[in-house]
RNA sequence: GGAGAGGUGGCAGAGCGGUCUAUUGCACCGCACUUGAAAUGCGGAGUGCCUUUACGGGCACCGUGAGUUCGAAUCUCACCCUCUCCGCCA
């Protein structure tokens, strides 16, 4: 959510984000609302201020005829207003849905494109592994070594689900305590965040109304969320930090369940795209400076880079083009690592900051020096998306043999330094 | 799942249809008194919105949302949350 203040007084730069972002949406509607709302709560509260000197009056007349002839002048008053009341209600309901669909403003540096095709390659890391041999997939290799079981996990969960195994289990837990240990280091808070949430959250953190179809919820009307962030935002819910308490840094471990409603027949194998995975996530909370912010962003990123550097995972930077940002997006880079089978790159992270778009919506604020409470800024980052990561990391470390080498920084943590015979 | 109690300003805690611009206490800030402090006295403090060049003015906010009423912190309904007891349970 935006300041209505700064939509009515930069209607064009909206138009553009909207442009920019491909997503369709009419200030005008938006800003005529908000005329309505304006010119009718002037005129109500004018009234409310006459009533309520009316009331005063009443209070101190005795009862009998003068306050009778009060009592009939208030009611007149109220049948006026009533019906402008009514007027307001219906215009505030298409004020608030409508503010839940304004964009944010894209940064300048996010190019312009029609979908990820179009974003750009910022920088690649680390050697493509060449094999003398037809690398094998995650999919293949997995079974192979009994790392993972999809056919029970059809069978068990449903489409996409899947079971891990041995070492493939081991290897999930150990990338969970290296990072952990690796954010140790960096001062970020550990949290374990719920993933059963209730609405508010999400459209607080920005992915309702517009994500409903790649939500589950349940009977009692919760929702489970896609990503720890929701859980780790919403902590903050109607908080107010104060600016020595900033930045807040988080850690959040947490269960994250995709619908994967647009995405039937992409990736329908393996581990790429699951219903139900385990990821840390990075969400920081910080000053409202966006200078501030983009140095956070970039810190993100970096954290999230040194984690495959450590992993010793080849990847690519991009940032992402206008119609890859989500609603809340200021700017957005993906990491995507690369896999042997696909000879490709795909995503793994997913770095961005949204100003005050998401504490605006959950009413998150820092008090600063001066005494004013003003809206903080957020961002998060991928950390650590479990098992997609298991993909890249068992793909690129495959040997002639089948069987799959671990990265150094893994050995304590596996108690071994290889998977399969050797 | 069943029964009950309750949600009021930073905190504690009154108010249960109009005199509430929400009593009072603590904490906080300013001023006075004081060499300084304590104590005391006086005064001030929240958030959001509308309006105004500005000074200022107005409206709303007693968990949330509807309703009754000329008038709601107070009455009614729904929802959310907290606590106590019983039941079930990793």
């Amino acid at each position: 959510m935006l300041d209505i203040k700064f939509i009515r007084e930069n209607k064009e730069f909206i138009e553009l984000a909207a442009k920019k972002k491909r997503v369709k949406f009419d200030v005008g509607l938006l800003l005529k609302a908000d005329d309505e709302r304006r010119t009718l709560l002037t005129s109500i509260e004018k009234k409310r201020a006459e009533q309520n000197e009316f009331n005063g009056q009443i209070a101190s007349t005795p009862t009998g005829g003068a306050r009778e002839a009060l009592i009939a002048r208030m009611k007149s008053i109220k049948d006026e207003s009533s019906v402008e009341e009514e007027k307001l209600t219906e215009v505030m309901k298409r004020w608030r849905k409508l503010m839940l669909e304004v964009p944010n403003i894209p940064d300048m540096s996010v190019p312009e494109g029609e979908s990820d095709e179009q974003n750009q390659e910022l920088r690649t890391w680390g050697k493509k592994p060449s094999f003398d041999f037809e690398p094998k997939s995650h999919i293949e290799l997995m079974e192979k070594l009994d790392l993972a079981d999809f056919s029970r996990g059809a069978e068990v969960s449903g489409f996409r689900g899947y079971f891990l195994k041995n070492e493939g289990a081991l290897l999930e837990f150990a990338l969970w305590n290296f990072t952990n240990s690796f954010f140790r280091t960096k001062k970020f808070i550990p949290m374990i965040v719920p993933s059963l949430v209730r609405r508010e959250t999400l459209l607080g953190t920005g992915y309702l109304p517009q994500g409903e179809d790649d939500l589950y919820h349940t009977q009692d009307s919760e929702y489970l969320a896609g990503t720890g962030e929701v859980g780790a935002m919403a902590y903050f819910t109607n908080q107010t930090l104060q600016e020595n308490e900033l930045p807040q840094k988080i850690i959040a471990f947490s269960d994250c369940f995709r619908r994967e409603a647009g995405s039937h027949g992409k990736d329908t194998k393996g581990l790429m795209r699951v219903h139900e995975f385990f990821k840390l996530e990075q969400v920081i909370l910080c000053e409202a400076n966006h200078e501030v912010s983009v140095k956070h962003h970039e810190e993100l990123l970096a954290y999230a880079e040194s984690l495959m550097q450590a992993l010793e995972i080849p990847y690519r930077v991009v940032i992402n083009c206008g119609a890859d940002l989500g609603l809340g997006q200021v700017k957005k880079y993906d990491i995507e690592a690369w896999i042997p089978s696909e000879k490709r790159y795909r995503e793994t992270h997913s770095c961005s900051y949204f100003h005050d778009f998401q504490t605006r919506r959950l009413n998150i604020k820092y008090k600063g020096a001066d005494g004013k409470a003003r809206f903080a800024h957020s961002l998060n980052s991928t950390a650590m998306p479990t098992p997609r990561m298991l993909i890249p990391l068992i793909e690129n470390n495959q040997q002639a043999d089948g069987s799959v080498k671990i990265p150094k920084v893994l050995v304590d943590y596996m108690g071994q330094d290889r998977i399969g015979i050797s």
